[in-house]
RNA sequence: AGAGAAGUGGCAGAGUGGUCGAAUGCACUGGUCUUGAAAACCAGCGUACCGCGAGGUACCGGGGGUUCGAAUCCCUCCUUCUCUGCCA
């Protein structure tokens, strides 16, 4: 969440960020944040202050009953009952201020990063690179909802009748491919410094606030509702969470982990004619990478981390290209987001297959994530994560663009990991 | 899952109603000493909020309660350990 403190030191700017957002009312909205936490400031000074009295108050009885001195002691108990009724009027009156406060501040997004492109959908992000030419297989190509029944290494309907639309079942060469492609992923970021993370995939609500995904997006998450848990739809969940309330040492950064995860989602209000296939599941497989960095340090880390995903499209040898995200585009938490679509020949169409984000200190500031300096002093960090990558539409790219008369052909770098170049 | 025990600062560990934000030891930081190091000695050493500052307030697993006053008593939840049961 935004750092009111930085709201008050930069307000135009943060207003501009959110007016930039597509929301028009940014103004009030920060002017109340600001004033709620003067009066958060303002209650808590005079609590303070009567528990201060009380407590002395409470000292003197202490001292008075050890001289044996009881009817004062007495005494001083009648005049603590009146500060005690307003110390207690002024506590509830501190955190209803608080929850308010801490309300807005859940509903109001990240703001956008300077470079980040103006505009409110889609179409407005701009590209930044893409492929000279695209493949073109002519009025015969296939997508690969028909090429994976023809080879029979996908199967929707087992998914159904087992748990229901959107969880598909990998048989054969398809669960072997889909397994080389996390072992590929999960080498090439050990190979980049990334330390290997196993985390659980249920979280409890704690872990959900911390990244963002509550209060506001449960219905994007499975509830467990007997033990109040949630399934994840990222990995960015557990990875970030780790570092819920931790204060690192400058020199421990970056953090670089990455994680396998299947992620869950229920996707709801989403489905229709162009989410067929792989293209849009309740449950897949991603393998995602989180880095935790100095703030001075976490636009070069975005980088890196781009042209990291961007190797590994090269790699698969996919077609591809990378949108920076316009402000009205941006995800939530995030100030500054680039997307990842790769060139499917069957569907004629670019899926997104990662989204790689700075966040800066926004979840860092809900995570109550610091570094110390040399100085011991605490400051926030900076948080980022990015897909490299999600499966199942790599996949789909991969079956409809690798496709031939005969059986599909595997990009040459996964031989090694699945043991064969061809599904027929 | 059942029975019992326990959760205190980076770690170990005292404290069972009053000047306790908390003894002591270790670790850590600075200093003295030393050619250097070790040892010894001296000093410092949690987090957050408010305040220009002096200072104040809160925090002893989480939440609630009793009391003028709670690390200490009560309730509840969580976690860990031991025993029993179950199980990949």
């Amino acid at each position: 969440m935004l750092l009111v403190s930085e709201v008050v030191e930069h307000k135009d700017r943060f207003v501009a960020g959110l007016v930039k957002r597509g929301i028009d009312n940014a103004a009030e909205l920060l002017d109340n944040i600001i004033a709620l936490d003067d009066k958060r400031k303002s209650t808590q000074a005079q609590l303070d202050e009567l528990l201060s009295e009380s407590n002395k108050l409470s000292k003197s009885i202490g001292m008075l009953m050890k001289d044996g001195k009881k009817e004062e002691a007495e005494a001083v108990k009648q005049k603590t009952a009146d500060i005690k009724a307003q110390s207690k009027d002024l506590t509830q009156q501190l955190e209803d201020t608080k929850n308010e406060l801490l309300n807005e501040l859940y509903q109001t997004p990240n703001i956008p990063n300077p470079d980040v492109p103006a505009g409110k959908t889609e179409d407005d992000n701009e590209e930044i690179f893409c492929v000279k030419t695209l493949p073109d297989l002519g009025e015969d190509a296939k997508p690969h909802w028909d090429l994976i029944k023809e080879y029979d290494i996908i199967d929707f309907d087992l998914g159904i009748k087992i748990t229901g639309a959107g969880f598909p079942v990998y048989k054969g060469k398809g669960a072997r491919l889909q397994r080389a492609l996390v072992n590929f992923f999960l080498d090439e970021a050990e190979k980049a410094g990334y330390q290997e993370i196993q985390p659980p995939v249920v979280v409890n609500e704690a872990s959900g606030l911390g990244t963002g995904q509550l209060p506001d997006k449960e219905g994007q998450m499975y509830h467990l509702s007997d033990t109040d848990m949630y399934l994840i739809p990222t990995a960015e969940v557990p990875l970030t969470n780790l570092y819920r309330d931790v204060i690192l040492d400058e020199k421990e950064l970056p953090i670089k982990n990455v994680g396998f995860t299947p992620c869950f989602r229920k996707e709801a209000g989403s489905w229709g004619a162009h989410v067929r296939g792989l293209n849009r599941l309740h449950q897949f497989d991603k393998v995602e990478i989180v880095q935790i960095e100095h703030p001075d340090k976490s636009f070069d880390t975005l980088d890196q981390m781009v042209k990291h995903v961007e190797g590994l499209l090269k790699k698969l040898d996919l077609p591809y290209r990378i949108l920076k995200l316009c402000a009205g585009d941006l995800g939530f938490t995030s100030s500054i987001t680039y997307d990842f679509e790769v060139y499917s020949a069957g569907q004629k169409r670019w899926l997104e297959v990662s989204s790689v984000s700075n966040f800066k200190n926004y979840q860092a500031n809900r995570l109550k994530l610091r570094y110390k300096d040399a100085d011991n002093k605490k400051h926030l960090l900076h948080t980022l994560n990015g897909s490299a990558l999600a499966l199942p539409r790599i996949m789909a790219a991969i079956l409809e663009n690798g496709q031939k008369a005969n059986g599909i052909e595997l990009p040459a770098v996964l031989k090694n990991y699945t043991g064969f170049d061809r599904i027929d």
